[in-house]
DNA sequence: AGCACGCCGACT
DNA sequence: GTCGGCGTGCTC
């Protein structure tokens, strides 16, 4: 087990970078002029006698306030004015003062108080703080470190990262009194623990307050939710907190059943997004006061300041609601990676895939593999067997039935026995171009993005925008292109009509199942909202392939295998009796690994190609959008890491008036465009300080900045 | 983002 | 003289 000793690795290891270069200029200017104040304030007042200067964080998001301001601290507030408090401050060019002293104008705004000390850089005359809004210390030295890291690592404000890690304040739930932390639960049986290699070594080193980190490769079957609360029960033991953080509701319930049932109530909290803001701010209170030591939730409970952290555990980092949808966009891998090399805790990221980043972690030595040998997974997992286009077209009853032979018997034969699940993709994927002939993706040769046909006709590559007018395959030398479309849906009713004695039940986004019985029924689900099946799907007819693979995005082959063995994961073993059948390719890469049930060997493959051809998260991506020739100009002046790359700019698609934006999109009508940004591997912080930087000079000069603001993402979930 | 300060043109 | 245009820069 590799255990905490802060090793690098390319994911997050490359975290120091100049600061606030602009703010440290502006502050030695002024150290020059002036020697330091004593604080000074308004006439007469009088101040806390020990450290009467409050360093206080103002709460707006705008990145060049991103920064300390001192207040002085009245002799009244002294002893609620304490670090992490939250406070009212006044704030603003209006501020001055006036016949009596006070200072007006410039409003009330909150803050956090930071720190407090015994005297201010500031030379000017110091404001008092306004108010000390409540004495619960909300903001942490841990948590503000940890969110400073995050914004650092994202290029955004502080002020942003806290609103997402601090809930917002309800006094009622604050005058709650919590009773003292449960004693620690016994150590556990590792139970299902013992099916991996290292499992056993893993729960002893947490219990015995161990730092040991891991990638875990879950095999199949639902035993995944327990393993995850023996690993909390083993920390606990230990006399440590644990955090764990699934992409959604379902999977939180889970787990926080398997907890329950481990180790009764009163140990654990569950934090998820549908709670109201008093539910959520008492829950969140009583882990940072530690009367709760174990916490699962969704991904605003990342942030979640449980006490003596010795355990992090992130479910399933594939899963796309990992990344938040707020900026500055922190995705719960990377702040929980930041929150363990920080705490010196112990980390888990667990999955029945494998994602490329968590291959990353292994590959670098930052975490440990944590996997069953080949034979345990022969035994968890089902049969997969593969239709592929040559099988359909020697299959004359597939063609008239719009269903390949071996599909229809899979379903029959497990009909006969129990619940068979059927996976549809989900409405609105957008196809991209592959050769005709071997499938390959058709990449742009300057830079590799993808190419896609525009409205004219000619290709062009979504990163950088060039046209190619002679393309052809670089793996077999096809010159044809593709783009696929699929009829899974059409082919799904016609099943349920097929079989009419056969009960066919449906789980997509508008409406999810959580479990079927145990009984003969046709579960038609898209993606991700398969319901789980009390013992067992006796098969699953996986009818997705194209739509997945042919999605215009780098993670389409991950993603696909992904979401296959998610569905395959729900049908009982091969022994059982468990098959799985996929309409797709049976040469292509990510079918081949759900085929040998190998979804690591797919992204350590995944892994050194995206090495080779430059692409994240070996090498690390920003994107910069805003209005044409906004992009360009600030890129111009950002002073880039010497390293940097640019891509683009190309145009982003114009939001049609009355459709809902996307995130970070432009404005209706409004011409953006977007250039992507690509710095090698150890450049990342380098790349994400220039961003901000450059950001905030902008900001403070551009004033109104409206037109002329740029959008800055690291890391951008969808590369094209 | 607000908001004041400042340095030019038209006004009572 | 003085009111007010909004360009520029700061906010403890």
């Amino acid at each position: 087990m590799s255990s905490g000793n802060g090793q690098q690795h390319g994911a997050g290891g490359d975290d120091a970078g100049p600061p606030e270069q602009l703010a440290l200029i502006r502050e030695a200017v002024r150290q020059a002029k002036a020697p330091r104040a004593k604080p000074r304030t308004w006439r007469g007042a009088a101040l806390a006698e020990d450290l009467p200067v409050a360093r206080v964080l103002v709460d707006k998001g705008v990145l060049h306030l991103d920064r300390y301001f001192d207040y002085a601290v009245p002799e009244e507030l002294d002893a609620v004015a304490r670090p992490g408090v939250r406070v009212r401050v006044r704030f603003g060019a209006g501020a001055r003062t006036v016949r009596d002293g006070r200072r007006e104008g410039g409003g009330l705004i909150d803050g956090f108080l930071v720190e407090r000390v015994a005297e201010s850089d500031y030379t000017g005359p110091l404001a008092a703080l306004a108010q000390v809004v409540s004495p619960e210390p909300v903001l942490s030295p841990e948590l503000l470190d940890l969110a400073r890291a995050v914004a650092d690592r994202y290029a955004g404000s502080l002020a942003d990262v806290l609103q997402l890690a601090v809930p917002p304040r309800h006094a009622r739930a604050e005058a709650t009194e919590m009773g003292p932390p449960p004693a620690p639960p016994a150590a556990p049986d590792p139970a299902s623990w013992r099916r991996y290699a290292r499992g056993l070594e893993f729960l002893r080193s947490l219990a015995s307050g161990g730092a040991p980190r891991a990638v875990w490769t879950a095999l199949p079957g639902p035993w995944w939710a327990e393993e995850i609360a023996r690993a909390v029960q083993a920390t606990l033991a230990s006399g440590r907190g644990a955090l764990v953080v699934v992409p959604a509701g379902r999977p939180a319930a889970r787990v926080d059943a398997a907890l329950r049932t481990l180790l009764g109530d009163g140990q654990h909290a569950l934090l998820t997004a549908d709670a109201g803001q008093e539910r959520r701010y008492r829950e969140w209170l009583a882990i940072r006061r530690g009367a709760v030591r174990a916490v699962v939730g969704t991904r605003a409970a990342m942030f979640a300041p449980v006490r003596d952290l010795g355990l992090v555990v992130v479910w399933d980092d594939g899963d796309s609601s990992h990344s938040d949808d707020n900026a500055p966009f922190p995705h719960v891998r990377e702040v929980l990676e930041l929150r363990a090399s920080r705490d010196k805790c112990a980390f888990l990221l667990g999955g029945w895939s494998c994602t490329v980043e968590a291959a990353q972690l292994v590959e670098s030595g930052w975490a440990a593999p944590l996997a069953a040998d080949r034979e345990q997974v022969r035994a968890a997992a089902p049969l997969v067997r593969t239709v592929g286009d040559q099988d359909l077209a020697r299959d004359e009853a597939a063609r008239a039935a719009r269903l390949p032979t071996l599909a229809w018997e899979a379903v029959r034969e497990g009909l006969r026995r129990g619940p068979v699940l059927v996976q549809v993709p989900r409405r609105g994927y957008v196809p991209r171009l592959a050769c005709a002939q071997c499938r390959a993706p058709a990449r742009c040769r300057h830079c590799a993005g993808p190419l896609a046909a525009q409205d004219a006709g000619e290709l062009r590559c979504g990163w950088c925008g060039r046209e190619e007018s002679a393309w052809h395959c670089p793996e077999c030398g096809g010159f044809r292109l593709r783009a696929q479309v699929v009829g899974a849906r059409r082919t799904a009713e016609e099943l349920g009509r097929a079989f009419p004695a056969v009960p066919v039940r449906t789980s997509g986004r508008e409406q999810v199942l959580d479990t079927v019985p145990d009984a003969p029924a046709l579960v038609v689900s898209t993606p991700g909202a398969e319901p789980v099946a009390e013992g067992g799907y006796t098969a699953a007819l996986l009818l997705d392939g194209w739509a997945m693979l042919g999605r215009p995005d780098l993670r389409a082959g991950e993603e696909a295998l992904r979401r296959w063995i998610g569905a395959g994961a729900l049908v009982r073993p091969q022994s059982a009796g468990g098959t799985v059948v996929v309409v797709a390719e049976p040469t292509l890469r990510p079918v081949q690994a759900l085929v040998r049930w190998d979804p690591v060997g797919h992204a350590v493959r995944e892994l050194a190609e995206r090495a080779e051809l430059g692409f994240p998260p070996v090498s690390r991506m920003a994107a910069v959008s805003g209005p044409a020739g906004a992009v360009m100009d600030f890129l111009a002046g950002a002073g880039l890491p010497p390293d940097a790359e640019v891509l683009g700019p190309v145009p982003v698609p114009v939001t049609e008036a009355g459709r809902p934006r996307r995130t970070g999109g432009p404005p209706p009508g409004e011409r953006w465009e977007r250039a992507l940004i690509r710095v090698p591997p150890g450049s990342g912080a380098a790349l994400a300080s220039a961003l901000k930087t450059a950001l905030a000079a902008r900001m403070a000069r551009g004033g109104s900045g409206g037109s002329e603001a740029v959008r800055i993402r690291i890391d951008p979930p969808e590369i094209g």
